[in-house]
DNA sequence: GTACAGCATCTGATATACCAGATTTCAGAT
DNA sequence: ATCTGAAATCTGGTATATCAGATGCTGTAC
């Protein structure tokens, strides 16, 4: 901190540090294992060892122990009690992911809808506008960055932080996909069609559209997804 | 086991336990710090502590932190690395939660119209039929059970593992305060008909009056259940 | 009276120890 | 050869120890 000569104090001298950037040894953890699970480095059913986990950590158990404990509460393992944990995710598991996901989005699009105001409303605006731009010239990142600019400038107009954040515990597909996906041109028109006509229909107040649109973007892209990362066309939710 | 004179076996002699019936220590404890922070025993923005939680519980910490971890995980506390963690929850938080089971809920019961098979269909009007029974004559505790029954056997034929576990997630009135609403003869009545109605679209397999159905139910039972524990008259999602 | 450095204390994060349930192995009985 | 059950082993669950960051307190300087 540079030292302040007069007592007076400066309106916002530095951004406190969110404490949440911490990183600790379980968090890494958490992390690296969700990740590779979802990028399907496990098979499901496979049983994971504690003791095993912490020497290729190189750390102790603990961590380990608690790192699980967040996956199984997140569904992607199963704890068996006194037995261990084994893995829970294949296909599957990922279009109930998606699904979770369509149902959680369109129901914060809708609130949106009926909640945001006007500022907040010309700023998605402003951002739906960015992304037409970044579609055509742009590159995929900024286009990814964008991306979660739109759907968390949504999830803020909700005002819902309990429905946000059970959300972002459903995003999985990490950046490296989602570069993937952003390179195909027709999925980046498609995927611009339908935030523009999210952003109209929440800035005009037309909750129930708002909330269908949201869905069907979130199913649609979640099979673009999963035709990428497990490679066979498939049909969320049909039959 | 009793012993079976000839070597051939027997087709279903008992059936196996569930391991995950067996009791840990820190499922104990976090069942019953959930408990407590649903029923409002906690501020929000309290700050917990683990070594006077050990101690109140009787047990070390580390079966604790595992409980806080699942919890955090949950969203019902929010853990500030070395610092602690806070409680997260209050009317706010427990209407988003409501709003969230609606959505998933009514995702499931789209997909239960959609997949639910003849045999399926006629237990489910079955447990219907049997719930118009209860709420004129039976117990609280029968209406209860068949409730269950009714939601899990929706869950069943959606055939979405992986979205009934995030739903029962989300499940957070106990059977104490399930007892207190379904005392009152208006809102069995009530819900005897979004019952019907819901059974009735689901074996009909009309997916999209279904989840319209079940998510007026859930948000609708949801504020009976806000009046009830918060006291405040409230519509959920308005303004 | 106020500000601040330095010290004492509290508390979460991690490592380690130990126990008991679960699994596997293997010798002896049939 | 197969079955059984006791012993060895593995592994998760819990307890305890240790470390370091966060917090609080106090005495001194101004």
């Amino acid at each position: 901190m540079i030292p302040e000569p007069t007592g007076s104090p400066r309106s916002e001298p530095f951004a406190k540090i969110d404490p949440k950037f911490q990183m600790t040894v379980r968090d890494h953890v958490h992390r690296s294992l969700r990740a590779a699970i979802l990028a399907g480095r496990f098979a499901t059913g496979e049983k994971v060892n504690e003791r095993s986990l912490a020497e290729q950590f190189g750390v102790s158990t603990t961590p380990i122990k608690e790192a699980l404990r967040q996956l199984e509460t997140e569904g992607l393992v199963e704890a068996l009690p006194r037995r261990g944990v084994i893995i829970r995710f294949d296909m599957g598991w990922a279009e109930e992911m998606i699904l979770a996901r369509a149902a959680l989005e369109s129901m914060i699009a809708h609130l949106a809808a009926k909640r945001i105001g006007k500022p907040a409303g010309a700023e998605l605006t402003a951002i739906a506008d960015l992304m037409a731009k970044a579609t055509t010239s742009a590159d995929a990142d900024s286009l990814i960055s964008l991306n979660e600019q739109f759907h968390e400038h949504i999830h803020r107009s909700s005002r819902c932080s309990y429905l946000a954040k059970l959300i972002e515990r459903q995003q999985f597909y990490d950046a490296s996909i989602r570069r993937v996906i952003h390179m195909d041109p027709a999925e980046r028109q498609k995927a611009l069609e339908e935030h523009t006509a999210i952003a109209k229909a929440i800035v005009t107040g037309d909750a129930d559209l708002a909330e269908r649109q949201m869905r069907n973007h979130v199913v649609r892209s979640g099979e673009t997804y999963l035709n990428i990362v497990f490679g066979s066309k498939k049909d969320i939710g049909r039959e």
